[in-house]
DNA sequence: TCCTATGTTGTATG
DNA sequence: ACATACAACATAGG
């Protein structure tokens, strides 16, 4: 599920817990999403804690905790962040354990591979796929690999030029791989870069290098819309885009375009399965041969 | 059974 | 060193 607005959305649900202090911290510590986390300095680090902030740019996650400890989260594929209320009866229990100096359980759900618990519920970071990443730092400042991530896409640090700049550094790439690229897009994911392309009207294949410069000012000027729109109908409710958006009907085969009602087309562009409108986003091929005078 | 899946990364090749 | 392409990761669901 998870790009830009996604991912924001599920930053909001651990905030609800924002100045509440870690009392137990639960993981399947063998879980594949700890590869590059030390796991017993987490378990060891977090209980006592207080969570102070948390951040979110493109598909990661930062999560400040008192005394200088970051918790840094990727969702992968299938990651998901949730709250979770315990209920009445789940209550008593669980606070009774909470003196305990045992080491805490693993999480009963097998997909729920890290769960912290707070006084008025538990943190809970699930992901089936496995293709997620928890990280850990300790330190004053946020940690190295957070203040790399670029500038959000929606800010005016992020200019044309520098789109510009990215696309003739990968002039060979199709369209579709470029945007793909979280070091120079963060947060945009398969469906963004389809939506992004079709509103600009570009076909996924088109070389990165080939655009002129009306065709860079339509894929700067969607890249934004999307990214903003996204994060103003996504995030706050998870809510599906309107129909108006090549986002609903992108999914399944059979779909068609909501712009020219003819059938959306799905291949293989980048390596990942790509959706565009043959009506309205003219293939390279056709491109090329627009060139044929020759004086 | 086979195919697909809103992502990244390691590796091979040019 | 850089750019590009693709298999691999692990699980669930159609």
């Amino acid at each position: 599920m998870p790009e830009l607005a996604e991912v924001e959305h599920f930053r909001r649900r651990w905030a609800v817990a924002v100045g509440e202090r870690i009392r137990t911290v639960s993981v399947h510590r063998n879980a594949r999403v700890f590869r590059a986390c030390d796991v017993a300095a987490l378990v060891e680090d977090l209980p006592g804690r207080r969570l102070l902030s948390s951040e979110a740019a493109g598909k990661q996650m930062l999560f400040g905790f008192s005394g200088g400890a970051w918790l840094g989260i990727h969702l992968g594929m299938t990651g998901s962040l949730e709250f979770v209320n315990p209920d009445a009866t789940a209550t008593a229990t669980a606070t009774d354990t909470a003196t305990a100096t045992a080491p805490a359980p693993a999480p009963a759900d097998r997909h729920d591979h890290l769960v912290l618990e707070t006084p008025s519920g538990r943190l809970v970071f699930r992901d089936p796929r496995l293709f997620g990443r928890i990280r850990f730092d300790r330190g004053r400042g946020a940690p190295a690999w957070w203040l790399a991530i670029p500038p959000p896409l929606t800010s005016d640090e992020f200019m044309l030029a520098d789109l510009g700049t990215f696309l003739d550094r990968r002039a060979k790439s199709p369209l579709k791989a470029v945007l793909l690229m979280q070091e120079r897009f963060p947060g945009v994911g398969n469906w963004m870069a389809d939506e992004i392309l079709w509103r600009a009207e570009l076909h996924p294949a088109r070389q990165a290098g080939s655009l002129d410069l009306p065709e860079r000012r339509r894929l700067y000027r969607w890249l934004r819309w999307v990214c903003r729109e996204s994060m103003r109908v996504v995030a706050p409710s998870f809510a599906d885009p309107p129909a108006s958006w090549l986002f609903r009907h992108r999914w399944s085969d059979g779909g068609l375009c909501p712009r020219t009602g003819h059938a959306l087309v799905r291949e293989t562009i980048g390596g990942r399965t790509t959706c565009w409108s043959p009506g309205r986003q003219p293939s390279p091929r056709k491109l090329v041969k627009k060139s044929t005078s020759r004086g």
